[in-house]
DNA sequence: GCGCAAATTGCAATATTATAACATTTTATT
DNA sequence: AATAAAATGTTATAATATTGCAATTTGCGC
């Protein structure tokens, strides 16, 4: 199993423009409009691999000088991303963070470090199979789960925290 | 599989004396102190199989007319509460629900109809498993999961909502 | 029982997260 | 260019949660 970008030391621009370039093809063949606004918030959801709450994302828009915009703003431009699939909401945290493999729907689950707070996206198909399953035995008709896992990542397992 | 009692008809007080008695039993166990705040928040939390919202327990507190608690003294019971396992809380809907199973320590998963609210707590082994599995392959050591399963429960399918 | 320390609760203020309502601007299309 | 729809700006406020400190209650040793 490799290890996830996210614990290892990477060139991050590339993850950031990776997003950027997916975002535009994907809005693109949608036809869902992604402006600048929407841009600049997806960017710095994608400027490091932690959750970030929208309030921060508030605080780095109004330092690119760019204008200072309001919390409805941040939070409409984060419904769009999430209604495309670009971002996805860690409700435990009140935070947001980019969606790893945009495009295609696909069920995930997130290991939260809560000493680093870097957090990675995974999709299992175990987990979602026993989730389905555990669903259809009570006779529950699933529309949407959310598994977010707290924990210690790799490198602070390391530093023995 | 038999239909979980929040789905069925059932003697809801019985739920609500089972959760106090188990409450009592546990917290005396524990050398921990259920006071009759406490208890009366447990009860409030018990008053249905809905997550209820801090604020909402708030205004049934006052309801009652023995004292209008401040915001801080329920959120200090809830804390308590939820350290004893007694109580739940799902971060999607911040909102809290009683613990089926309180006492042994167990690894649950929500299923929350989102049509009637009613919330349903599981503890499958398989999605246990599978949750603990992917988290090793990433070598991500677990300290909690939140595993919050939102849908159809069995009542509102068949009322073809 | 009495006095002390610790735990609990009360209380006021405030922080944090999120949304409502409506005005204005921008965009796509005619 | 005119129009309608979409997006953004703006102000106010709602909903959720916490901090800090004072007052009270409780458990416990004497």
């Amino acid at each position: 199993m490799a290890s996830p970008t996210a614990y290892a030391r990477h060139d991050h621009h590339r993850c950031i423009d990776d997003a950027l370039l997916a975002a535009r093809r994907i809005c693109k063949t949608q036809g869902a409009r992604l402006t600048t606004l929407r841009e600049r918030v997806l960017a710095k959801v994608w400027q490091s691999h932690r959750p970030l709450g929208a309030y921060a994302i508030l605080e780095l828009l109004a330092e690119d000088g760019e204008g200072h915009p309001a919390p409805p703003t941040v939070y409409r431009a984060l419904d769009f991303l999430q209604e495309q699939g670009l971002v996805h909401r860690l409700s435990s945290l009140n935070a947001y963070i980019g969606c790893d493999s945009p495009g295609q729907p696909h069920d995930s689950q997130f290991l939260i470090c809560r000493h680093c707070q870097v957090t990675v996206e995974v999709a299992s198909r175990k987990v979602s199979e026993a989730v389905a399953r555990c669903a259809e035995a009570k006779d529950f008709n699933i529309q949407h789960s959310n598994v977010e896992i707290v924990g210690d990542c790799p490198n602070c397992q390391k530093k023995a925290l």
